[in-house]
DNA sequence: CGATAGCATGTCATCGGTGTCATAACTTGG
DNA sequence: CCAAGTTATGACACCGATGACATGCTATCG
């Protein structure tokens, strides 16, 4: 691998010359900056990081705790905003997965020391609680993911937003039965897309019922198809069944189709179906294609990397979840 | 940050004696390296992984050049084969993202420079060729994809041997009238189970039908849905409509379940589809359970990593696409 | 014309570890 | 008890870059 050494040799200059010409060419005639660039273009060198990090004592990497790698739900992308605006700033990106529980986050942090990282950004593949995370003393953000005592930044989607403009949306369409056919009551989710969904029925003067929301999850682990779709199915069964059904996710709205084709109930004309997290494949693959909520989850890990790195240090950077029409809803049919 | 001359002054031993506790355990006293471990535990010490690689000349780190991260398909557990296998190694990753095109794959190649990656691979969202792929004079690997001169080693998956598995599956239901809904023509997967399903009838002794092949898919683009949708109420349309269906992909099964819904066509009764890559949210999402074949991306990307730092090196390595089989076929009914 | 400032360039130490070789400490046998 | 062999430890250079400081050279001005 060439190094600075020999193109200082071929340059005919010293080491520092080439140096600089890598580091600040304007200090540099423009006649050695030259014979330095040919050279160096000539042996095909490119300055070794590791070298320069260690010397300058800034490293250039971020680490990422994460649980996101191959997780179900397309929070991937959250990664790709990090790893986007990393790219832009010339900085690379350490990878911690968590997923295997085996190798405790330990074992991951060490591998953060030991890269010398010079923040770490936590991500959670669905909006949690996490407890237990003591980072090392380095700048932290949490994405997607808080701890309790908010002693760190931490960067979410704003979830009552989200359903809030599904209230509107379904409000404004002149939907009065509306159901909300939840993930697990337990997360947080769940907790803040109800509390949206409730101020926009009161912003409405409408009363909110008893029997809005329905579980169609009970556990915190893993979605199960089939527990959604049988609870999908109990609430389409009911004779004062809802003419809107607004779903915990885009996963639980197929379900609902599932249940709507089995019953004979045609969406959008007798049901509108809003999901949430516009998990493309599904939102667009469905027929008619789904009215969701987008998850944020590129402009989160871009935003990350913003608190991480920049100067300003909001504690809590709620980030937009934009409402997402497609075909699922319309005006509600007068009963 | 805590350094091994920090770790020597508290043992009260020569920096040389702590490099040694690390690397060499065994040749230094017991004695000595108990005060040496409690004095780098007292410290918290982890050792500089850059300052380790510049001298020893390996940086343990290998680049992923790539544009699955984001990409629509699960080809994302390439990636998490990829860095489960380096892990396991104490490697880590550099990523890569190709995505942007703007940022050509030059500037990836020189950040790989800078990071001296001690190997390349490149891997592909979906099973393609590769042109121009000209990786830096360092061991590579090409994962999903190859190019045109096999001058690479290669990791695939058996196509072939999926599509063989799907025809073997519907022939020996009682299937006779079986179409193969393609993606677009031009790509290889299409071709390869082409040409296993062919295979499989003829092992059969069935002959192999003109209209075998049905387009569901023009362009290599980006899948659309509605095209497919399309494609799916025609074939499903004809007098002579297919008993069994083999699908592209599992959107594109989603399709087929959408035509045969609207066609009053049940699934499996009716008709039996299978699927290909068992999109887990798509598989057993669709209600029945989608029977379909696995990609075996997560074993891809490890096999990647062992072929690229292994000793042995055979040019090209088939990874079996495992027959997954859910709900969606049945035996054929007898017209 | 000589002193001084300003620019271009070079020398040397350094970041945090490891390889090489030398040397100190400890065994062991005669 | 001493020579020889083995083991444990240390001194020093080095990986590839940069920072601090020094020096050489030219431009400017009194």
């Amino acid at each position: 691998m060439t190094t600075i050494k020999t193109v200082a040799e071929r340059a005919g200059v010293s080491l520092k010359t080439v140096s600089r010409v890598l580091s600040a060419p304007d200090t540099v005639s423009e006649k050695t900056r030259g014979k330095v660039l040919a050279a160096a273009k000539a042996l095909n060198f490119v300055p070794d990081r590791r070298a320069q990090a260690m010397r300058s004592g800034r490293s250039g990497v971020i680490g990422l705790l994460t649980d996101v790698v191959a997780s179900t739900p397309c929070s991937i992308d959250i990664v790709k905003g990090v790893e986007e605006a990393l790219a832009a700033r010339h900085m690379s990106l350490l990878i911690g997965n968590m997923e295997n529980r085996s190798e405790s986050s330990n074992s991951i942090l060490r591998s953060f020391q030991a890269g010398r990282v010079e923040g770490v950004i936590y991500a959670a593949s669905y909006h949690r609680e996490v407890s237990g995370f003591e980072p090392l003393h380095l700048p932290s953000v949490m994405v997607n993911c808080f701890n309790r005592d908010g002693s760190l930044p931490t960067v979410l989607p704003d979830e009552e937003g989200g359903g809030y403009s599904v209230g509107a949306h379904l409000i404004a369409l002149g939907h009065r039965r509306i159901a909300y056919l939840t993930l697990s009551p337990d997360i947080e989710a769940t907790r803040l897309r109800l509390s949206g969904l409730k101020r926009a029925l009161r912003d409405a003067g409408l009363s909110v019922p008893d029997d809005l929301a329905v579980p169609g999850q009970s556990g915190t682990g893993a979605f199960v198809q089939e527990e959604a779709f049988l609870a999908a199915r109990a609430l389409l069964s009911r004779v004062d069944r809802p003419t809107a059904i607004f779903c915990g996710n885009d996963e639980m709205a197929m379900q609902v189709y599932n249940a709507a084709a089995q019953l004979g109930i045609a969406i959008p004309s007798d049901l509108s179906v809003v999901g949430f997290d516009d998990h493309r494949l599904f939102s667009e693959g469905l027929r008619p294609g789904l009215t969701t909520v987008a998850l944020p989850y590129v402009t989160m890990g871009r935003l990350a990397v913003e608190v991480l790195l920049g100067s300003v240090n909001p504690k809590l950077s709620l980030v937009e979840c934009p409402f997402v029409q497609r075909h699922s809803t319309a005006a509600a049919t007068l009963t």
